[in-house]
DNA sequence: GATGGCCTAATTAGGACTTCCGGTGT
DNA sequence: CACACCGGAAGTCCTAATTAGGCCAT
């Protein structure tokens, strides 16, 4: 595969994208589970995503030229050759495993950033996954993640070609936070379920806590502090103008029966998720004032208007309410070396961004100046690659075995570098993978804990 | 012409909301 | 009175699996 990408645009794309993870699933199992090596492809690919779109048109209107200049530029075209496919696969994989320095993954790289299929030519249709943050939010309800591996009587594989069998069940929430796309070419799709997307609002500054907030983190208990706003919000990620609190709450209540959200008793506008992962991250009050003070970001007005009770017009309805007194947000290491980046990348425009998802210090996987190329969606799902073994998965296999491989070639790599140079491949590792990080661990939250 | 493989469009069905509503509680 | 909250019912949208039909090679 080959992707063929307009650089003068990317840094926009960085911007208000996510990766997504491409891959042939069910045709591996994974060594962990007792099977053999193989793996799936994976495509790293950056693709525009509507709900960030819709973060960066809350403030930042673009100009109609500045809208047509940034019209998708990514071309995907397929590549004849397996073999080169494999090379690129394996070259993309060692980019991913050993991302010592910002420049390690250059827009070359990532446009063309694979993970390995280590033992096996890919044979199947890939399927295009989008992993972001929550990928474990739910799962640890999941029974049947070994079942997903059990080898299927051969009468049965057999037989699944012509007769009618039971329809795949599309992925239930609560599940990981996994959009399958089965026709990746198919960027309108807007899958973001409605309880990633406030997991998504809590972690960005510019809306929490001003708009939505944690009361108990560790609890998993928020209060939406703007009802309106955040149902505006999630009104204009749905393409839903009419969409309010009212419309919103009732799918916030049919979370209740499935067991993703409780309401907080005697709290309005208070409800508490079931489950989170265990690094998920917490923004409180404090870090929201304090980075006001320290932003001097410019062009990141894509805020929406403060006052308790403001509306927020929809990119179709009218400009964006500015705020009296935008909030400055400040840009972690992380998110300022992503505004570099793209500023050393591509002219100066109105940056619309969406780089608030902060990343505690030296907890990152990845260390932070790669975040300009991996989004912190895919930061999120490495760190929890470990737990994620330990999960049950039932609906997102594919996801879940992506994780574990990516654990898997943590591992490796690790015991090559032992094999090669007993002294130092320990710390290289530490480096590289785990750096002073514990294992995320997803967190069934209980009353108990409020 | 028959058969089989491949591709594609159409159909079908399920999940996740969305919309509307009547009602209760604060 | 406004607002939050609840849950039933019906509808919409999106997606993935399946099916049917056309095309082509053998």
């Amino acid at each position: 595969m080959q992707i063929e990408l307009c650089f003068e645009d990317f840094s926009a794309m960085l911007q208000q994208s996510e990766l997504i993870f491409d891959f042939a699933s069910d045709h591996f199992a994974m060594p962990q589970l007792g099977g053999h090596s193989d793996y799936p492809a994976v495509i790293v690919e950056q693709v525009p995503h509507p709900h960030l779109f819709s973060y960066a048109g809350l403030a930042c209107e673009q100009s109609q030229e500045e809208e047509e200049d940034h019209q998708q530029l990514l071309r995907v075209e397929t590549c004849e050759s397996g073999e080169e496919e494999i090379m690129e696969t394996l070259v993309a994989a060692d980019s991913l495993l050993n991302m010592d320095c910002a420049d390690t993954l250059s827009m070359e790289h990532y446009s063309q950033t694979f993970l390995p299929s280590l033992g096996d030519v890919i044979t199947t249709p890939v399927t295009q996954v989008t992993v972001s943050a929550e990928g474990v939010v739910g799962a640890v309800d999941q029974p049947h993640w070994h079942s997903l591996h059990t080898k299927k009587p051969a009468a049965q594989l057999q037989s699944k070609k012509r007769s009618r069998k039971p329809r795949h069940r599309r992925a239930e929430s609560p599940t990981p936070d996994i959009t399958v796309k089965k026709d990746k070419y198919n960027k309108g799709g807007n899958t973001l379920y409605l309880w990633q997307f406030l997991m998504e609002l809590l972690q960005d500054r510019q809306v929490c806590p001003r708009y939505i907030k944690w009361t108990n983190p560790h609890a998993g208990i928020f209060k939406l502090v703007n009802s309106k706003a955040v149902a505006r919000l999630w009104g204009k990620h749905k393409n839903k103008p009419d969409m309010n609190y009212e419309t919103m709450g009732r799918a916030l209540r049919y979370y209740y029966q499935r067991g993703i959200l409780n309401k907080v008793e005697g709290q309005r506008l208070v409800y508490q998720f079931t489950s989170l992962p265990k690094d998920m991250i917490y923004i409180t009050d404090g870090d929201g004032i304090k980075d006001e003070e320290d932003d001097d970001i410019s062009g990141n007005d894509d805020v929406v208007s403060d006052d308790s009770d403001s509306e927020i017009s929809s990119s179709d309805q009218s400009v964006e309410e500015e705020d009296d007194h935008p909030p400055q947000k400040k840009m972690s290491s992380v998110s300022v070396r992503a505004a570099a980046s793209h500023r050393a990348r591509s002219a100066p425009r109105p940056t619309a961004q969406r780089d608030t998802v902060l990343r505690p210090a030296s907890t990152s996987l990845i260390q932070e100046q790669h975040l300009p190329i991996v989004s912190a969606e895919m930061l999120r799902t490495l760190q929890n690659l470990q737990k994620v073994q330990s999960l049950q998965p039932a609906g997102h296999a594919s996801v879940f075995k992506t994780a574990q491989l990516l654990g898997s070639l943590c591992e490796r790599q690790a015991a090559a570098e032992v094999a090669v140079d007993s002294e130092g491949a320990a710390e290289t590792h530490e480096k590289r993978s785990h750096p002073g990080q514990k294992t995320p661990q997803l967190v069934p939250l209980t009353s108990s804990d409020q």
